[in-house]
DNA sequence: CATGACACCTGTAGCCACTCCAGGTGCAAG
DNA sequence: CTTGCACCTGGAGTGGCTACAGGTGTCATG
């Protein structure tokens, strides 16, 4: 059994966060010490690993919890867990593009730039009127 | 002069977002009319536009009012304006590649579950001990 | 036994950039 | 006169934390 800081050295999750996700419903209510203190079983910190895992690749909190969800092991959970993480992955293959595109017009912005006229071209190309 | 309506429709900007600009001091006070409706100049539209293309390029909104502060037009702003640019294209470029690897990392995830075997491969994987 | 350094506690507020809502006012047309 | 629209204010909610302030518990050292 750990505390939250050990908790929290073991699931890469801050201390605040932890407690954060408990407060939010995310995570069960950890069994307390006489002292009042959060003591954390390996089942508990097994399960905030995986939200961290879910996090770092770029699930939302709710996504998080229902792949939580299907962990029991029953059959059907593949299918559902697959389908969860095939529209995270086109979520994220959308935000790439449009931050492609954003980045492909700041090149071409900074890059009229260099020729260091008078007028800024960037500033010029932001207060258009069109 | 328009109305918000109108200043929303022109600028691109919606009109709660317009009130939230103004609450946060990006944008000034326009005038009022008899009736205590918002008054926007030609000016003042631009100003909106401005920040809706700021917005669109994905500068904060702190980014966005210095680049506004550099329109007066003086010599050393196109320095400054394109050392922000330069900045948020940076920023960008590091969002892209975080990203791409959370894509690739979903990808193999959902590769390997097609297998449909009997335990769930991406769960497994978010389980795993380390 | 006193002291100091920690780890932990609660509750609250702040961040970003909006978005939405309830409940009210002003004004013109039918 | 009523209907409908555009507008008003003030406040709360979103996601996912993060950062306090001010208190308590625990342990080692002097």
């Amino acid at each position: 059994m750990a505390g939250i800081g050990q908790a929290a050295d073991q699931s890469g999750v801050s201390i605040e966060t932890i407690r954060y996700y408990e407060r939010s419903g995310l995570v069960p209510k950890p069994l307390r010490t006489a002292a009042g203190h959060r003591n954390y079983s390996g089942q508990d910190i097994g399960r905030l690993r995986f939200i961290k895992r879910c996090r770092d690749l770029g699930f939302p909190l709710t996504d998080a919890q229902s792949l939580l969800g299907l962990t029991d092991g029953s059959m059907t959970t593949c299918a559902e867990a697959k389908e969860i993480a095939e529209s995270q992955r086109m979520a994220v293959q959308a935000k790439i593009t449009q931050l492609q595109k954003i980045e492909t017009a700041l090149l071409r912005l900074t890059e009229q730039c260099s020729d260091s006229a008078n007028s800024c071209p960037i500033l010029l190309e932001l207060l258009a009127d069109e």
